[in-house]
DNA sequence: AGTGAAGACTTCACTACTAAAGTTCGAAGC
DNA sequence: GCTTCGAACTTTAGTAGTGAAGTCTTCACT
């Protein structure tokens, strides 16, 4: 690589030094994405911090909204789709409870389940992020013409079909769950309220 | 967004219907990028675990080895690249220390500094695990072509270098440091060895 | 020399997460 | 009807991070 356009293309040109085999198309592409995320994650803290939220009760708020009205969900089912373990999520409510984001209550057809349903509260806390994020991220993109913001956005859901792929392939299939938003259905409280 | 193509379209149906001024061009690619990047986290670490590596001992690895022979670094530069503070480095190095992947010590030029070390160890899994990654970045972007990588990494390069700007912009004067990777010459121990 | 301020790492107290064991409830088989 | 199994959450023990206080060294100045 002659003429390094960027930082980063500084970085690639050292670690091909290092290793001869590496693609820098590729190396390109995959590099700026995990720093792109570190930075953008920064940024979003931030605007969480100011508006007296943690990214942790964000995400949990995030999940609450996209089911829809009633709002509700099993703590099983918001761990499983953030990553997180059944442990963490008792203590994630637990705060969250106590901040008057979200209720907890007992499932009164099975009780050893617990559902957490979105408060008024917390339903405001969301529309007040989204307020402040989707600022940032117009604000982000505006270089962008709108059809490039298209080819970008295709691109990038090509490789997260991608990835999704070879991530089921090493999976153990004794975990193997059925894939995309197929879940919602049958993994919400009330599915038709 | 009359047909949505994947399971990220409708997500973000579902947050218009809850927050009207959503703009989905820019929703789609926000949401594509994080999303990416968890499920590509999730694939680093299997296979840096199937190596007998954490991720927090991969990225050291990898800042040791960025900077070139004699893969020196100081614990607070470390630490500021990696976004951490150096009490949490005082304790990777400790644990990196006893798994043989760096050394610790004094730097005899300025007794307050300590000098991490790169071993013939780490040095070797740094090649072993980029030997495995790049082969599963190949595979990830198999489906582009050459021209088609070109453009997703110009792109990407641009979203960074704007959401630097951002960032910059957002924070205390105090706390500005140079500009990409300028610290680099230096803030290393050993800059012309 | 001697003092004071600033810098670099470490230590301490606390927080959030994971893995695994524990508890409670619902369902299926005898 | 009782028992046993499995599922869902909670509890416990251990790990890795943060922020603030502490220690030691260097540097500038008297």
């Amino acid at each position: 690589m002659a003429d390094p356009r960027s930082s980063l293309d500084e970085q690639i040109a050292i670690y091909q030094r290092e290793h001869r085999d590496l693609d820098p198309q590729v190396e390109r592409v995959v590099n700026a994405l995990s720093r792109l995320d570190r930075r953008m994650s920064v940024a979003y803290g931030r605007q969480l911090a100011a508006l007296g939220l943690s990214s942790a009760e964000w995400e949990v708020l995030k999940e609450l909204v996209m089911v829809g009205s009633p709002y509700q969900l099993w703590p099983g089912t918001i761990a499983r789709r953030l990553g997180l373990t059944p442990a963490a999520m008792t203590h994630r409510v637990d705060r969250m409870v106590a901040a008057g984001l979200v209720t907890r209550e007992r499932d009164t057809e099975n009780r050893v389940r617990v559902i957490v349903g979105l408060t008024d509260e917390g339903r405001e806390k969301w529309l007040e992020v989204m307020r402040e994020a989707s600022a940032f991220e117009e604000e982000l993109l505006q270089d962008f013409t709108v059809k490039e913001r298209t080819q970008l956005g295709d691109m990038l859901i090509r490789l997260l079909d991608r990835v999704s792929v070879q991530l089921d392939r090493s999976i153990p299939s004794s975990q193997l769950r059925s894939k995309h938003g197929q879940l919602a259905e049958v993994d919400t409280p009330h599915p038709h309220p």
